[in-house]
RNA sequence: GGCCUCAUAGUUCAAGGGAUAGAACAAAAGUUUCCUAAACUUUAGAUCCAGGUUCGAAUCCUGGUGAGGUCACCA
């Protein structure tokens, strides 16, 4: 494995082991850490190390520690070049030699802030799984966009990753939409309608629902409760009837929900396909929710469920503070628990390398995540330790929160359709990518609708709720993904009107204030990458995509480029400016956003 | 009602216990001899309330208020 060398990082870590020696030597003590800031642009400065945190271990003037801090570095680390104290914060500047060499590090490293793969174990990231009767919204579209960017940074940050999903196969919804075909279907496949496989399955999901509304107003007439209608309606019987024939093997019925079910995977696919996400292992509750079940008596022959007198089986979990969990039910079959235990486990066996997971999973089943891990412990998986709800808030609309069953639903491939055509819209109003060809010009009208919807969504911290206005759609101007695109872009501009030879190395000696700056900026990308995988907020990271644009347009407007005075400036601020379009096209391909040459 | 999450400019979002709480949109004003004006530069504007912890709190703790979620032999 390549070292990979990260200069700041380094830099920091060199620091730490003088500022401890030096606080040692003169006032025998151990500081465990030393505190690193950016310093802020009011300051002078470029790195700031924090004295107040060591008052806890030594007592004394923060400033006058700060003092004899910054007298020790300056001797002793070859980097600074001086600093100042105000109150306990030290202040240091670097010279500009160790930016010109941290920058000649990352100078022609594509990979700049990526990890090659550094551990044997591997985490497996769950996302999407969807139910089979319904196409995807605007609320799987959170999930998934979450899910693939947590995927990218893991990677990035060295991890091995595996990416799922569990999906939905198994149940009476899908029975629901099977009985509305076989009634009202005539046969129709996706082939015949044209129509997509998911949407097919949906529209007759819509129909069972509208007729089973219907039987229940019938039903509902005078001696007949509202509550015994809505059990009893004819189609609802017919429907459970399905699933005990599904449940009991009727190869007719498989067959049927297999030819169905496929039609959706189908359509899936597709929708994955446009985001621009994939998928490494698939698995289907159908599959999983036996092995559950045969852990659910595993663990009741060692005591970490008990089974109630009518056979149904539970966990307590009262000492810790929660409820009892039912795990089985008293007809001995399997619950959502059930085969949320049987796939981790399955999942283990499959992938023994697998450490940890990653569950993508909305906020309102923090509870069972809470209540699944627990039961996972108890049941002795070491692995157990390693397993994390990627929990996110609900995407709202104007007019509140999206239901599926009174059509208030963003559909996801509407949405996709929308944006793309936003992007055309406003690209030809602006008169954009004149001169290129339809096929092209129409490919990156894709990726800019795609990079706004995206970037929207990924901006925001996972476990906010998020209010997504359709009509508005999504801006794209300021902190937004094309405007990070169009930068992009122009530095794309830049380069291609650069006819130098890059491999030229800068003999640039002084550095102005903005260059510095953008050094700087660039600088903190591989501890950020880090940091993101630590919180799984891909957040972070859009963020710092934004903030790099910003360093860089300012530079870009205040500064020549190609018009430098010196040759080696010239030479210098393309390099630079082509440094900073590798970290963009990294940092926007951790939340899978894709840049154009042109936009 | 019990438990969980959230609350920051008019709006949408930032801020690993650190310095004067940052941006963007909307509003007002300015900048195109120069690499893409989808840009840049100004101006104005905010931590829900009350206590506590400490050198220092938007951030941690307690209690309110408001919004949402969850408390199924549904998934």
């Amino acid at each position: 494995m390549p070292e990979i060398l990260i200069p700041l990082m380094l830099l920091k870590a060199s620091l730490s082991e003088l500022v401890q020696s030096a606080m040692a030597q003169r006032f025998k003590v151990d500081i465990p850490s030393i505190e690193f800031q950016e310093t802020p642009k009011e300051f002078e400065g470029d790195i700031t190390i924090v004295v107040f945190p060591m008052l806890r271990y030594i007592k004394g003037n923060p400033a006058e520690i700060a003092r004899y801090l910054g007298e020790y570095v300056l001797t002793h680390a070859p980097e600074i070049a001086e600093f100042n104290v105000i109150k306990g914060f030290l202040n240091l500047s670097l010279k500009d030699s160790a930016y010109i060499r941290f920058f000649n590090s990352i100078r022609e490293n594509h990979e700049f802030g990526i990890q090659k793969t550094s551990s044997e174990d591997a985490i497996m990231v769950e996302y999407s799984s969807p139910n089979t009767n319904k196409p995807l919204h605007l609320g799987h579209i959170r999930n998934i966009l979450l899910g693939y960017s947590v995927s990218e940074i893991l990677k990035a940050s060295g991890k091995k990753v595996y990416k799922t999903q569990i999906i939905n196969d198994r149940g009476i919804h899908i029975c629901k939409s099977m009985l509305a075909w076989q009634r009202f279907g005539n046969g129709e496949t996706p082939e015949s309608t044209g129509v997509k496989g998911d949407k097919l399955v949906g529209n007759y999901y819509v129909k069972y629902d509208q007729l089973y509304k219907q039987q229940v107003s019938e039903l509902k007439t005078p001696g007949h409760s509202e509550e015994d209608a809505k059990k009893n309606a004819p189609i609802l019987l017919e429907a459970q009837d399905m699933l005990r024939q599904w449940e009991s093997g009727d190869p007719k019925t498989v067959e049927l929900w297999t030819m169905m079910n496929n039609w959706v995977y189908d359509g899936f696919e597709r929708t994955y396909k446009h985001l621009g996400v994939d998928f490494d292992t698939y698995y289907y509750e159908s599959q999983t929710y036996l092995l559950g079940k045969a852990f659910v008596s595993e663990g009741l022959k060692k005591g970490v469920f008990l089974k109630k007198e009518d056979g149904s089986v539970w966990c307590d979990l009262t000492d810790e503070g929660l409820d009892e969990k039912i795990v089985l039910r008293a007809d001995g079959t399997a619950v959502y628990m059930t085969q949320d235990i049987g796939t981790a486990i399955q999942r283990k066996k499959d992938y023994p390398d697998v450490e940890g997971m990653v569950y993508t999973v909305g906020n309102e089943q923090d509870y069972h995540f809470k209540v699944l891990f627990l039961i996972l412990k108890k049941l002795g998986f070491s692995w157990a330790e390693n397993l994390y709800h990627l929990s996110y808030g609900m995407v709202d609309l104007p007019s509140g929160k999206m239901k599926s069953r009174e059509g208030t639903v963003v559909d996801a491939d509407d949405l996709i359709v929308e944006m793309t055509d936003t992007a055309r819209d406003i690209s030809k109003e602006l008169g954009k990518l004149e001169g290129y060809s339809e096929e092209e010009r129409e490919r990156i009208f894709k990726m800019i609708g795609l990079g706004a919807l995206k970037y929207f969504i990924l901006k925001v911290d996972p476990k906010k709720r998020i209010l997504f206005d359709p009509k508005e759609s999504v801006d794209f101007q300021g902190n937004t993904g094309p405007f990070i695109q169009y930068t992009y872009a122009r530095i794309q501009a830049i380069l291609r009107k650069a006819e130098f030879d890059f491999a030229v190395d800068s003999r640039v000696q002084q550095l102005d204030e903005k260059e510095k700056d953008l050094i700087k900026q660039l600088e903190i990308f591989p501890e950020l990458v880090q940091q993101a995988a630590h919180n799984y907020s891909p957040a972070l990271i859009a963020n710092y995509s934004y903030d790099l644009v910003k360093f860089f347009n300012s530079f870009y407007q205040s500064i020549p480029i190609l018009g430098a005075e010196s040759e080696d400036q010239r030479i210098f601020r393309v390099q630079l400016s082509k440094a900073v379009g590798l970290t963009i096209k990294n940092a926007l391909k951790l939340l899978g956003i894709t840049v154009p040459e042109r936009m």
